[in-house]
DNA sequence: TAGTTGATCGTCT
DNA sequence: GACGATCAACTAA
């Protein structure tokens, strides 16, 4: 069958929900021609203004704007200096609630994101660091997708970055916990994995 | 293999 | 002026 890109429905609903059902559904990014794919496997919620840990907790500036526009648009954010992460904007206009894409099973135009990775940083990955290296953590996967803040404010529904469908993953195989790199909110369960999938970040 | 640290800069206080 | 939704190299054992 066929997968669908999803549709604007599919983010406007609580950011919970789109956070737990994004797992096992395909991110696209059209780059240079090629079409750059991978399995979403890890992903948390940051939910506006009743999450210390968000962005938006705070309200709105010029930075988190996007994370106002409304479900299906992409917000990329730089951080330490060196690094952009990905985030899908949940919830209606205004909301200020996100998920963020923590780790990737990569699909298609792996040749491609491995020549991204190693472009970027003057680094030779060997033996070791093969596939599982390339898109398990929320920097690694923005570099192997060449997501950059160019793509910040993009439309999911468009043609260079979005999403496709895929059938749920059942709930015994998602795992719920706690948040990752984080001060504010540990407490809160907020990230969902594939239970005992290879390409989750540590 | 676990634990520590340097790189590096936009954004908010 | 401080720090962060990180990563990879380095150190010690």
């Amino acid at each position: 069958m066929k997968l669908k890109k999803l549709p604007r429905s599919f983010y406007r609903r609580p950011t919970l929900t789109v956070a737990k059902e994004l797992l096992g559904k395909c991110l696209v990014r059209n780059y240079k021609g090629t079409r750059l794919v991978g399995r979403i496997v890890e992903t948390e919620a940051y939910l506006g203004k009743l999450d210390p840990a968000s962005h938006t907790f705070r309200g709105k500036t010029k930075r988190n704007e996007v994370m106002y526009w409304g479900g299906g648009h992409l917000y990329v954010y730089f951080t330490y200096g060196m690094h952009f992460c990905a985030n899908v904007v949940t919830g209606e206009k205004e909301s200020g609630e996100a998920v963020l894409i923590r780790a990737l099973e990569p699909r298609e135009g792996i040749e491609m994101m491995v020549k991204n990775r190693s472009d970027n940083r003057a680094k030779q990955s060997t033996s070791r660091s093969t596939l599982q290296n390339l898109a398990n953590g929320p920097a690694k996967l923005c570099e192997a997708l060449s997501i950059r803040r160019d793509q910040n404010g993009t439309d999911l529904l468009g043609d260079e970055v979005y999403l496709l469908d895929a059938p749920r993953i059942a709930a015994a195989e998602v795992k719920r916990s706690t948040r990752i790199g984080i001060t504010n909110g540990k407490d809160k369960k907020w990230r969902f994995t594939i239970k005992a999938n290879r390409w989750v970040s540590r």
